[in-house]
DNA sequence: GACTTGTGTCACGTGATGCGTTACATTCAT
DNA sequence: ATGAATGTAACGCATCACGTGACACAAGTC
């Protein structure tokens, strides 16, 4: 399940809020209340969506501060499983 | 919803993962591939599951990574919720 | 041409966090 | 008393979220 790269959580951001809304990215930080290189780096996936910042969308937009972690959350998962091979872990809980 | 401090994840690794397999934290620490002190700092709650941390959760107790993160978003964003009214936000879809 | 707006990106700083090692303390069981 | 299990402290390293200030490049407007 969950074969292709989950996309990040600003390209969510900039296409289902700010561009259905025509709000510009400085706009957008100032009612935020971060600044306008934050949400830069949001935007273009440099940065992740942090608990606060969840918060801060779920305000602005009038959505759910979960809905943006899971995705944040989906997106951390799908890079980490990537390492799942790499990592010397031992069963400890029989299948 | 969701009034009551939700526990931190770690407690749940002890509760549900290792008392009931009589696991002790060393052979635990040993078994998940990290410090002694990486484990007893999430035990105790001084410490969040990362991404990589939910997986390697995941492979030793035979559950899902997703499950993991989800918990710790959880106690994430009880914790943000607080600041909410501290933070200096702006409508920009209305209500 | 000059001026503004929007955007991307750079450097630098701060504070928090995940992880490691080493070391010291306590508690408990043998 | 010896050793195991645990809590915790100091120190270091890398990463990340956030801030400011600055520079560059578009596009539009006066």
């Amino acid at each position: 399940m969950r074969m292709h790269n989950p996309p990040h959580p600003g390209e969510i951001i900039r296409e289902l809020c700010l561009e259905p809304l025509g709000i510009s990215m400085n706009e957008a930080a100032r009612a935020l209340g971060v600044s306008r290189k934050t949400l830069s780096a949001i935007l273009n996936g440099r940065a992740g969506i942090s608990p606060q910042m969840a918060v801060r969308l779920s305000i602005a937009f009038d959505t759910s501060a979960e809905s943006w972690m899971n995705q944040q959350v989906q997106f951390d998962l799908w890079n980490a499983e990537r390492q799942r091979k790499q990592l010397k872990v031992e069963r400890l809980a029989a299948a």
